[in-house]
DNA sequence: ATCTGGCAGATTTTT
DNA sequence: TCTGCCAGAT
């Protein structure tokens, strides 16, 4: 791979880390003007983007010291495109793209510019971040006092529903600077939820939204803030765009609307399943039609085979009827039918049955537990409850990705760095061979110390601090913990030696409320569930990543994975309650779980979990392309 | 102690 | 749409 931070003529780039991009990925990659890429489940998207980050920093396209701002929707997505752009450029080149979330950039606006905002609109500088729920909206409506006589009535504002409120009036449109004209109840009760929420009470309480739209606000009437965001990005990428709501959208517009930035943005419109998150209709036809964006289609499917490719069409079709059938890159490797439908009696039997063909799979195809994932659509702890001890029993760990620990989902806490840096520390001094976990122990310690890569004698010194406390470690826990206590005793040493202070100062999110403590909290109850019945450090560690287990997830937080085989559990009219309320996002919701298979797909159903009439139109269009249903026991 | 009616939540991102 | 929870009635 070319990591030299030399300057690459444009004619003579080529991409890297891959054998080559489709065409129009390529005209993408070298573009100059604004682009819409819509594209398929794996098209490549991310890797389009980051192969247009290398080709930019590389090529001068982005010339130093102007930066590329890539805007994502939620954390992995931004961590996973820095990732893939520092494994393909020198560091000096990496260093000038900024890959962050929507919520995190908005939050960085706020907290760098925010004090310049006007008086009524001005947080507290020691602001605090606020989750709303129905619930809270609701008591806050009908606690508001009688408003004026010229704008309603207590009635009017009992009326009000809180998602019209919080979704057309609290967040609907951009703030005006000198707040809204009270002409009707909504607008004023949301004016007044805002000015409570800045100026009211102990502390001020705002939720990302709301950050988002402050941010917008400041950005507007402050030309000079809006001008130093310009000079410093020339390149905009935004993934997952089908995703983004009004509020990001509008923060996007003012800064870059009719600026020299270059903005790029990718999605597949067959995928969005967070209109419930107040994601847009179509972000694409206003993206288009605002910044003049060329739309470019991508036809090839890297993922999965073309036995899969042929019935996701059959899918994309009843989402998009101008959908194009994408071209497979991938040969298939199952013998028989990639995709079926299978009945059991019970879900006794299922759970069995689903272990026995895991099992079996693994050993024919020389597969991993991590190959497959079991998919449901919602309440992921009551099928784990079936599915758990019948895997366990065939000699597969299962594990619910989903799972709470205290008030922390596993997959979320796998994701804290306080998590990440303690298997680092616990690798290094426990495991023989931790070669690896040196180099990324030290670079996680030097990062929170604030030491640089150049400074080799305050390197020397962290070198040999770690040592110390890693054989220190070893000494006092040489085998997994026990108990609850030790395992406190333990992330508690840890915590000390990497600093707790360090920790809080460098993530902004471990100062803000008890998180911290929530984080800790489930590292210590899931350090000690994993070391249970382990007797050695290596295979606790590896029950704690969960590297053996057959992941079971719901499909939201499947989106953006792949895996060699999906086995979707439940499809029902019970799992799938939301299916007439919104047709097509729970389509896309099905759309998102087959296209996560690269090899093989299989549906079960057992009648004990419910009918399947009302979700008809998703078995007809399996029928459709040729499913077979086939009855198991 | 048990029944019943009403209603919210389920899928969930973000420092 | 179905389940679970809560309040109030019996």
């Amino acid at each position: 791979m070319a990591v030299l931070a030399r300057r690459v003529r444009p004619d003579d780039w080529t991409p890297i880390g891959v054998e080559a991009l489709e065409a129009n990925a390529m005209k993408v990659v070298r573009s100059t003007g604004n682009r819409s890429v819509i594209a398929g489940p794996g098209a490549g998207k991310t890797e389009l983007l980051a192969q247009r980050a290398a080709y930019l920093l590389q090529t001068g396209g982005a010339p130093a010291p102007r930066r590329i701002l890539a805007i994502s929707f939620k954390r992995d997505a931004a961590t996973n495109l820095a990732a893939r752009v520092r494994q393909r450029c020198h560091r000096i080149h990496a260093g000038r793209l900024d890959s962050l979330t929507f919520d995190a950039f908005s939050k960085g606006l706020v907290d760098r510019f925010g004090q310049a905002l006007p008086r009524r609109w001005r947080p507290r500088p020691d602001y605090e971040i606020l989750f709303p729920t129905d619930a809270m909206y609701r008591s806050f409506l009908d606690e508001l006092p009688t408003p004026p006589t010229a704008v309603g009535s207590r009635a009017d504002i009992m009326a009000i529903t809180v998602k019209r409120f919080e979704r057309g009036h609290l967040l609907g449109s951009p703030l005006p600077e000198g707040g809204w004209p009270a002409t009707n109840p909504e607008q004023w009760a949301a004016d007044r939820f805002w000015q409570s929420s800045l100026h009211e009470g102990n502390a001020t309480y705002l939720s990302f939204p709301m950050l988002g739209r402050l941010a917008e606000l400041l950005l507007r009437i402050n030309p000079m803030a809006r001008r130093a965001l310009q000079l410093t990005y020339s390149h905009l990428f935004m993934d997952e765009f089908q995703d983004t709501t009004q509020v990001q959208y509008d923060l996007v517009r003012t800064i870059f609307l009719g600026t020299d930035a270059v903005v790029t943005a990718v999605g597949d419109n067959k995928q969005q399943i967070m209109r419930w998150a107040m994601a847009m209709e179509d972000p694409f036809a206003a993206f288009d039609a605002d910044f003049g964006a060329k739309r470019t289609p991508l036809y090839n499917n890297y993922r999965s085979s073309p036995a899969l490719v042929r019935i996701q069409h059959v899918l994309a079709q009843a989402l998009d009827a101008q959908a194009v059938e994408a071209l497979s890159k991938t040969a298939g490797t199952v013998p028989g039918d990639s995709c079926a439908i299978w009945d059991f009696s019970t879900p006794q039997v299922e759970a069995e049955r689903l272990a026995t063909f895991v099992a079996a799979e693994m050993k024919a195809h020389n597969l991993a537990p991590r190959d497959f994932v079991l998919l449901v659509r919602q309440k992921a702890a009551d099928y784990a409850g079936v599915l758990e001890p019948a895997f366990r029993r065939g000699g597969l760990p299962l594990r619910n990705e989903a799972a709470s620990m205290g008030k922390v989902a596993l997959q979320e806490l796998l994701a804290e760095e306080a998590s990440t840096l303690l298997v680092y520390v616990l690798r290094l001094a426990m495991t023989r061979r931790a070669g690896r976990y040196w180099t990324e122990c030290q670079a996680a310690l030097a990062a929170l110390r604030g030491i640089s890569t150049d400074d080799e004698e305050m390197q020397a010194k962290l070198a040999r601090e770690i040592d110390a406390f890693a054989l220190d470690l070893l000494r006092r826990f040489p085998k997994p913990v026990a108990t609850a206590a030790e395992a406190r005793v333990l992330v508690d040493s840890i915590l000390d030696f990497v600093g707790r202070d360090r920790l809080i100062a460098v993530h902004p999110a471990y100062a803000q409320g008890d998180w911290f403590a929530k984080v800790t909290e489930a590292t210590t109850l899931h350090l000690q569930a994993s070391c249970d019945g382990q007797l050695a450090w290596t295979d606790a560690l590896d029950a704690y990543e969960g590297l053996h287990a057959v992941p079971l997830m719901t499909i939201h937080k499947s989106k953006g994975l792949e895996y060699h085989s999906v086995i979707f559990v439940g499809l029902d009219d019970g799992a799938w309650w939301s299916f007439a309320g919104d047709q097509i996002e729970a389509t896309a919701g099905f759309f998102v779980a087959f296209t996560r298979a690269k090899q093989r797909v299989v549906f079960t159903y057992c009648p004990r979990r419910g009918t399947r009439t009302r979700i008809a139109t998703l078995y007809n269009l399996l029928n459709k392309a040729g499913v077979p249903t086939i009855s198991i026991g």
